[in-house]
DNA sequence: AAGTGCTTCAACCGCGAGCAT
DNA sequence: AATGCTCGCGGTTGAAGCACT
């Protein structure tokens, strides 16, 4: 208090809410590049319309290479159900004990999965002889059992090489740009690459990622600048964003 | 097939902490 | 010591997807 909080942004002619693909290609390239010592100054310099505190989430929650995407084990539930008893809402806390988790992931977990879990479990603790209180309702998979999408990721077929495309990216990455001319590079010469054409076709041939109705070039476009690279934090856009191939 | 309600989770908001000056 | 600025955290929201009727 009283340290006058600096507004985090301007926020007119930002953009907000979900980020485009293209966008987050632009995230991961420049901080691939130069990093990100400064959050604030970042988005100007990547050429993005956004504001820093919403690129820094963005890489932190979702980009960034060390994520481990996907649902929760049992164990890591019963860690965070261990840690929350002891810590409280300290989701950073709980995360730093969860290597590849973020705090906000965690803290959804806690607010949709494991609060309601362990809520029913007291209520029929409470009237049955034998309390249980950790555990997935199911047990195949190490996901929590509830309704709807739970099972959120594709399996990626094994035989997908991502090196190929890492490779390009590379190569962009290889030439020495000014920030203020990423703009021209990033959408230019990076979505000319051919042989991420090749990977379109493949992968919405082997995902049946998109109906042929004509969704339109920008679905297209989406894959395109979705695909990166294996272990690369695209790799996991692209795991929850595609995560439910339209049946073809 | 269409409508409605529910669930999930990515993203936003506001605040406090901490560092620099 | 006071002030300004950035970062990180935790709470909340709302769009999208799904299940149910």
């Amino acid at each position: 208090m009283g340290r006058g909080r600096a507004p985090c942004c301007e926020k007119v002619g930002l953009n907000r809410g979900a980020w485009t693909p293209e966008e987050d290609m632009r995230l991961i390239a420049y901080i691939r590049k130069f990093g990100h010592g400064n959050w604030r100054a970042l988005p100007k310099q990547a050429g993005l319309l956004r504001c820093g505190k919403s690129c820094r989430l963005r890489w932190i929650n979702y980009l960034r290479p060390d994520i481990k995407r996907g649902n929760f084990s049992i164990e890591e539930e019963e860690t965070i159900i261990k840690l929350h008893g002891l810590l409280g809402n300290k989701w950073s806390k709980i995360a730093s004990s969860l290597p590849g988790r973020t705090d906000n992931e965690i803290k959804n977990v806690w607010n949709t999965h494991l609060k309601k879990r362990l809520k029913s479990n007291e209520q029929s603790s409470s009237s049955s002889p034998t309390p249980t209180i950790v555990s997935t309702a199911n047990p195949d998979q190490d996901t929590p059992s509830s309704s709807s999408s739970e099972t959120t990721s594709i399996s990626i077929p094994s035989n997908l090489d991502f090196d190929d495309f890492n490779d390009s990216i590379d190569e962009i990455l290889a030439i020495d740009i000014e920030p203020e001319v990423w703009n021209d590079v990033i959408v230019t010469e990076e979505a000319e690459a051919g042989e991420k054409r090749n990977w379109l076709a493949y992968l919405e041939e082997e995902l049946g990622l998109f109906d042929d109705n004509g969704a339109g070039d920008d679905d297209n476009k989406m894959v395109e600048m979705v695909v990166v690279g294996e272990g690369d934090p695209v790799t996991s856009y692209f795991h929850k964003s595609y995560s439910s191939p339209s049946p073809v």
